[in-house]
DNA sequence: GTCTATATGTTGATAGAC
DNA sequence: GTCTATCAACATATAGAC
């Protein structure tokens, strides 16, 4: 299959992430897309026969981004210790760059789960039995059923929830963006002490 | 101003949540709402004169039901140990009764903040003086800047993030429905029992 | 590959009888 | 208060010229 102008193809999938991300699959809007796209809507059903179409593409393309990472990282060949703070670093400095990535793999597999089982495999899902096995052997406490399922969520948790949550979060605790933002780079070695010192 | 059927208005009310809360403000159908509550589509237009204005509702009482019962909890007069234990307990049980609040909360703020400022005066906000100081009382730690903001983020996340991620986290993690919602219950003790030892 | 013009279907909203 | 019928606006998608 031959590839079609990359260019255009590339900066129209660029411009749908991020409305995307915004708004969602239902309130994006194709004339949008275009017009950031500095192109034709006709031009998006060259590229895309749908919308459906484009939207595959896109969330495809995040979750492989959101997932890819982390199991290179936990996969590694770090010792737990160094491994907990390099997807800690990893996690922060993604989400600072794309915060809205997140909110919109929650909202999207919320109305549809079934995205994740058509389009990855178990092959492309992070597999956790390395880093299940390096906590059970840092600490005989996590050999105790679902102990390492509760340290991996914690993990996560720490890091996503607060971009996640950042319009409610900053308000509740009185801070303006940039203030907030700092506190984001703050909590990349706070989270790591933390949870080192569950070990 | 009468108050118009009760019954009926409740009954909107109560079907709009649900539709809105999986399906977001673009996403919602006035068509299926109506089927939902049993009536026809021009009555939604009777007693909520746009769909604006019922989503506006909606999300008001929602937002409301999800800081109230925190702002209770953390103004209240118990001391620092059981007030974590508290909160802990009250925002797992209802996020157990209602799992898709919060992703419908932080999906709607994401593309509209200002539905934080428009709608919620300051004093209607959560008040985290109180707990702030309770903290510091506890351990000088959290009299450093930020200290107790991070301790009340991570309170947070730990308790919503597993709820708000279960399509993504009960797929990485391996388990079932049935599981996952053992899993989640496991975690009020673990949480609770986490956050102490941070004292 | 890119555009204009248009077809087709959906959706929020209203008019008006009962 | 509740319904049926309908409108007007919008969004996705396509046809066809260049």
């Amino acid at each position: 299959m031959k590839t079609l102008d990359a260019s255009t193809r590339d900066r129209i999938l660029a411009v749908a992430s991020t409305v995307f991300y915004q708004k969602g699959l239902s309130g994006a809007r194709m004339q949008e897309i275009a017009d950031l796209a500095g192109i034709n809507k006709a031009m998006l059903h060259y590229y895309f026969k749908s919308k459906e179409q484009l939207f595959d593409t896109v969330f495809q393309q995040a979750l492989g981004q959101f997932l890819g990472g982390i199991g290179q990282v936990l996969n590694g060949e770090a010792a737990l210790p160094a491994k907990i703070e390099q997807y800690v670093a990893y996690t922060t400095s993604a989400l600072a760059e794309t915060p809205s990535l997140a909110a919109f793999i929650v909202h999207e597999l919320q109305q549809h789960p079934e995205r994740l089982s058509n389009q990855f495999s178990d092959s492309r899902l992070i597999n956790l039995d390395d880093f299940r096995q390096q906590l059970a052997d840092a600490n005989t406490r996590y050999q105790e059923p679902n102990a390492a399922e509760h340290f991996f969520a914690n993990m996560v948790a720490l890091c996503v929830y607060p971009v996640l949550a950042q319009p409610l979060l900053s308000r509740l605790l009185r801070q303006n963006e940039a203030q907030y933002r700092r506190f984001l780079r703050e909590r990349a070695a706070h989270i790591t002490q933390l949870l080192l010192g569950q070990l």
